[in-house]
RNA sequence: GGCGGAGUAGCUCAGCUGGUUAGAGCAGCGGAAUCAUAAUCCGCGUGUCGGGGGUUCAAGUCCCUCCUCCGCUACCA
């Protein structure tokens, strides 16, 4: 069996339709997951819903139903949103189902058992509106001598009994657990960020609430009088090895999530502290292997401007898609976008960036070729011909570029992996034009097998490359193209396809293009 | 307030531990070609590397200072 690949998105919170923000950490996500399968290895990638909590009780109440109705429908958004973007996953998990409570429960009895769970009272500043205590000192003062949360939410007074977390015992073992694995928290920016938080001093954590139900149960809080549920981020951290077996499927939880395992974590960098301080901490205290990395990504830009809802900017990702196609939105998140900065994105930038490298440059340089082998060859693949060091070094090239582009996407920077992968498009346009085999075609027959040999490998190598960023098309192009589903991985860059191809008798058909051009509206001038 | 990051061609950005005339893509200009999705190829950048000062034989690259933007500072992607 080949090595395991855990991967994961962040589980998303449904209080409200999927964002680009959201499409955009699954389709990150599902390129690493394809990248990885491509790679041979055994990938299991994970995303779903993290539906516990007070705001979606109220917001349930509000509308009249039961929360489980309510994540039932949000959730679903959710889900749609990957399938329409081709998200891979291998499992969408929701917080809400019972094999996820029942690894809650055993987490924490995990880390009760580790004696880290202890009963106390939490007193405080509370604001019902952010769902948060807050610190004296944090409070403004509001009209007429009332205190306000730094957001300006109301808060009042709470004492409320609830169980805590020894977070404080871990402090020294997550230092040094950042120091023995220096890559666990990336990008580097965040890791100085989360060392100094910890060195600052951890206190306990308080992971319990009494003050609604909606979520998982403590295990026996009934018997204390008060019911509790766990504190959201518990239950949703633990949705990592929910759907890695814990705790009831040992042998799968072997397989991805073990000690030393490759065990990758994608997340906003919004919640960079809850995945490299709280959840190792809970691990530890339970007993578990750990993560072996955590990438915070950035965030999304509407034109440089931060979206919110009350200025009108959030982009439905199905419109985009739909709009400029889902594989020119993978394309242009992923490679305009540099994997943990914050990212711009505008109709002109999608139509600029999918016009210039998918429809002009890969997509007119495949059409040209297949074009000119249905044309002149009658779609038979040519074989043999009059050879040139030029042809060596174009395959080089793409070869090249496809070691460049598999070690940029194994550090997790898609863009740098795609501009390899663009050079080798230029190299190929830049060869097409010198040895033009449109002249060739009358002076030198021989010379043209050779060139539209070579560029066919060329071009079907560049299609195996790209799928991860764009499957649909890259599929698309080597369905055309006759490529074989065994001669699709990474491995077969370099492969013998094409001859293999060429002598089964495969008849190339007048080619379509592949990536129409885009218009932008006039409006967007 | 504290800590940290960033400010490089019109735009988006690369530039590791200081060292040849500061780079790429896009856009723009000129030329070539016409197989192809009016796509492609070739050529073209005198940029105060945010301002000022300093260290050094040598600084975008180190130090100081100032300006601007951003992140984190115990709980929403």
């Amino acid at each position: 069996m080949s090595k395991p690949f855990t991967l994961t998105t962040a589980i998303s919170y449904p209080n409200g339709r999927p964002h680009i923000g959201h499409a955009y950490e699954a389709i990150a996500s599902d390129a690493i997951a394809r990248f990885q399968r491509m790679m041979g290895r055994d990938v299991f990638f994970q995303t779903g819903t993290d539906e516990h909590g007070l705001k979606m009780d109220q917001t349930a109440r509000a509308r009249g139903i039961e929360p489980r109705a309510l994540a039932d429908e949000m959730s679903s958004y959710f889900k749609e949103m990957d399938d329409a973007l081709n998200v891979s996953y291998d499992r969408f998990i929701r917080t809400s189902e019972p094999a996820h409570h029942r690894a809650s429960q055993a987490i924490w009895q995990a880390m009760e058992a580790n004696g880290d769970l202890y009963l106390g009272r939490y007193e405080g500043w509370y604001s019902v509106r952010d769902e948060a205590f807050y610190d004296e000192k944090e409070l403004i003062d509001g009209e007429g001598g009332t205190r306000l949360s730094p957001q300006g939410t109301p808060v009042e007074w709470t004492v409320e009994e609830s169980w805590f977390f020894r977070l404080s015992k871990y402090q020294q073992p997550l230092l040094d657990l950042y120091a023995a694995q220096p890559d666990l928290i990336r990008p580097d920016s965040r890791r100085n960020e989360i060392m100094r938080f910890v060195e600052g001093g951890l206190s306990d954590l308080s992971v319990s609430r009494t003050s609604f139900d909606w979520g998982v149960k403590v295990p026996g809080s009934d018997e204390t009088g008060t019911s509790h549920v766990m504190y959201v981020w518990v239950d949703a951290l633990t949705n990592y090895i929910t759907g890695c077996g814990y705790p009831d499927d040992p042998e799968r939880m072997a397989r991805y999530w073990a000690e030393g395992g490759d065990i990758i974590h994608i997340i906003g960098k919004d919640i960079v502290r809850f995945h490299t301080v709280y959840w190792p901490a809970f691990l530890m205290s339970a007993k578990l292997p750990l993560p072996k990395q955590v990438f915070g990504h950035g965030f999304l830009l509407n034109r440089g401007e931060k979206m919110s809802k009350s200025v009108g900017n959030v982009a439905d990702p199905l419109e985009l898609a739909e709009r400029f196609g889902v594989d020119q939105l993978r394309y242009f998140l992923l490679s305009e976008v540099t994997f943990g900065n914050d990212g711009s994105y505008s109709a002109e930038a999608i139509v600029g960036r999918a016009n210039s490298d998918l429809a002009n440059s890969f997509g007119n340089l495949a059409q040209r070729t297949l074009s000119f082998i249905a044309k002149n060859l009658d779609g038979v693949l040519p074989a043999g011909g009059t050879s040139d060091p030029a042809d060596a070094e174009l395959r080089d090239f793409v070869s090249d570029a496809g070691s460049d582009f598999a070690d940029a996407m194994g550090d997790l920077a898609p863009s740098q992996a795609i501009e390899a992968w663009m050079k080798a498009v230029f190299a190929c346009n830049a060869y097409i034009d010198a040895q033009a085999p449109w002249a060739l075609r009358k002076t030198d027959p021989d010379r043209m097998t050779a060139v539209l040999a070579t560029l066919y490998q060329a071009i079907g190598n560049l299609a195996i490359i790209i799928q991860p960023v764009i499957p649909a098309s890259a599929t698309a192009l080597l369905d055309q193209m006759g490529l074989p589903a065994d001669a699709r991985s990474h491995a077969a860059i370099d492969g013998a396809w094409y001859d293999a191809l060429s002598s089964s008798g495969f008849i190339l058909s007048a080619p379509k293009p592949l990536f129409p051009r885009l218009e932008l509206a006039d409006s967007e001038g």
